[in-house]
DNA sequence: AACGTTTGTTTAGTATCGGAGAACACAACC
DNA sequence: GGTTGTGTTCTCCGATACTAAACAAACGTT
């Protein structure tokens, strides 16, 4: 279908451009958005008394806040997600077995979610976060079980943009790792995505269709040799395949 | 300060009633969503549009739904507030002791909204959603510690809406309920929120300032009597006091 | 305590941009 | 191969969402 990620209702951009600078700095004035937003005071003003009204935003005397509608629309839409409800019990039980921090992650688009974790430490990417598939062990586990068109598709139409020094961004590498990936049903990150961050992931396939993964991560230093590879990784991949039978 | 709750940018107030549509349909196509809104095709169109191209919308083949942006911000906007920091192990240990659902909850201009909650099942408001304070256990509780002044424009400005049968609907009645509330640091809420529904609630005071409440809840044939009053009133109690003792 | 400074709010007025409606493209389905 | 039903594009006009400047109100300082 065409080209349909133009922007063309602009002050939907600006309120959200708003909503976004609110959420970076923890709520704001009006000067101060519009300062580092570019925008005159008043369109300010203006948008954040209709975020309001709207119940997005509350202003307790002069600074304004984000509201709690984005947990509520956000908690929502993961719960009616199938794959969230059947891994939910695996995650817990993966994270207790392993000690480490447990999380699944769905794809959307050209990225991967991070839905939902357990045992969370300082995840480089928060829960509702996401990163480009190719940087990430969960991302190229779903990205192992897509037809080699959509991965040539990928490639052309996002590029592969580099995180770390590790991160592959040689298309031949990336599609030769994939292959692997297939083989072992077990997908490596060794800080690809954040320096001193290791991770393994398994592909939660259903139908031919990679509907997410489990992954398990830690820091470099906690996760190493033949814990990464072996008993990890074993633990992971069979988490995935109990979340597969689930969702049958 | 002056009326700040006008909704002057429209464009804003029609891409989050697309949102919002989106969201209690869980994903739809742009005429199905143009003749519940009222809106014509093309001004749908450009909407989501625009909102595919920032991200909080994707287009899987002609149906629209909305991103997981929606957690992202939801979640830290949570993760950022000091009640949940603090309150989130003894809301666990709460809901362990007494086998119920345990919820912490925060104020939102006149609303309650519920942050957390452990042991999950058929609660009548979700995650992230709310209440009006005076319709439930742990609005109430936050109600009696904010002064008298505060209650009366809180009943002149909102009103106090029915819910069921047992919601209290009268101001002085009300503000009675306040002071004996304040006097055992408990809230109650036998069906006022939902007919089959009990709750017990304490308020988390810093500096003299409800910033929360504590709650216990569940269906009114498990929660009754003795059990309600006594026991799970003593849990919910100690445990506000706990937050509170952790947020000074 | 009065001043200056800094904030949020309001007010006009015009250029712009968002919206209606119809035409187009594309698929699925008899 | 029509015939629906989609989503998408086009064009044009009027409402609308901006800018700029004045206003109000709350500080902190001298």
């Amino acid at each position: 279908m065409g080209n349909t990620d133009t922007i063309t209702v602009q002050a939907t951009a600006t309120s959200l451009r708003i909503v976004e600078e609110l959420y970076e700095r923890d709520g704001g004035g009006v000067t101060e958005l519009a300062d580092t937003l570019d925008v005159s005071k008043s369109a300010v003003h203006n948008h954040l008394s209709t975020l309001c009204a709207l119940g997005y935003v509350t202003n307790s005397g002069g600074t304004y806040e984000l509201t709690h509608q984005f947990l509520r629309i956000g908690f929502g839409t993961r719960e009616r997600n199938p794959v969230y409800q059947a891994a939910q019990r695996e995650i817990r039980m993966l994270a207790r077995n392993t000690g480490a921090v447990a999380n699944l992650v769905v794809p959307e688009d050209a990225a991967a979610v991070y839905l939902h974790r357990i045992g969370s430490r300082d995840h480089p990417i928060p829960v509702g976060g996401s990163v480009r598939l190719h940087a990430a062990a969960a991302g190229k586990a779903i990205l192992a079980y897509r037809s080699g068109d959509a991965v040539d598709e990928y490639v052309t139409r996002h590029g592969l943009d580099r995180k770390t020094e590790r991160t592959v961004t040689d298309p031949a590498t990336l599609r030769s790792e994939l292959r692997s990936i297939r083989d072992r049903n077990i997908a490596f990150d060794r800080g690809e995505l954040d320096e001193n961050w290791q991770c393994v992931a398994s592909p939660i396939v259903v139908d031919g269709d990679p509907v997410g993964a489990v992954s398990v991560s830690g820091p470099s230093d906690e996760m190493q040799g033949k814990r990464l590879e072996e008993d990890t990784a074993g633990l992971v991949s069979s988490a995935a395949k109990t979340i597969e039978l689930e969702l049958l």
